[in-house]
DNA sequence: CAAATATATATGGATATGTGAATATATAAA
DNA sequence: TTTATATATTCACATATCCATATATATTTG
């Protein structure tokens, strides 16, 4: 564990978590899971400014985990990878469990 | 898509992501794949000073990221959730691949 | 070219987060 | 109780990050 190497690849690695690490961010990961949209749109949708959309988009894009194409006017955005949310998934799933367990103790504390 | 339940869970879920935003503490989370391991260890490991590990670590325990125990004079932390690493592993495909596919087009465009 | 629409960027200020150094607390053993 | 070891916390400071507002750029259309 710790090799240099796999120290780096971990380094690296969090570069794509600190692209997850706003909530708005994940929501736009969201947006994009049933396939592209433009900025307006997810402005639209998750009813963001616009300015504080382009920024985040901006974000994920330089960390490659979205895609954009300009279509005239507009630019399509993609999820990059379909695994993102896949992951997003996972540790949503880890969090109900855990707020799940949570309740639980709460019940027998009393 | 964003009731104001999902982003709700969706935000809750930025908890466990913020978690992840740190590259000391998703090293963190790999030293512990492995099983329980105490902070002492855990500093060698990683060759990180022990006040840090500490602050990481309290961080990931209040996020129910990790459990910790108390055996004698030691304390020995554990993965809560071994589902974490599995998506810190698929975000590590992801990341792979994107560097693969970048390789790709330096290949080719020069 | 001018106007309108869509998207991107810049600026400034509030807030958060990380770090090293020093210190505090806890447990075990002498 | 004193000492030694393991872990946690606090402080001061630097840096990063967020948001809102204003503004810039690009593309289509008249």
């Amino acid at each position: 564990m710790s090799s240099s190497l796999e120290t780096e690849v971990t380094q690296l690695h969090a570069e794509i978590c600190a692209g997850l690490a706003d909530p708005s961010r994940i929501l736009i990961l969201y947006a994009l899971s049933d396939g592209p949209r433009n900025v307006t749109d997810i402005c639209n949708t998750l009813e963001m400014p616009q300015p504080s959309v382009s920024r985040h988009l901006k974000i994920l894009r330089e960390r490659r985990m979205v895609t954009a194409e300009r279509q005239g006017t507009v630019v399509q955005y993609s999820l990059a990878d379909k695994r993102l949310v896949e992951a997003l998934d996972l540790l949503r799933a880890v969090l109900r469990d855990g707020l799940a367990k949570r309740a639980e103790l709460v019940d027998v504390i009393p």
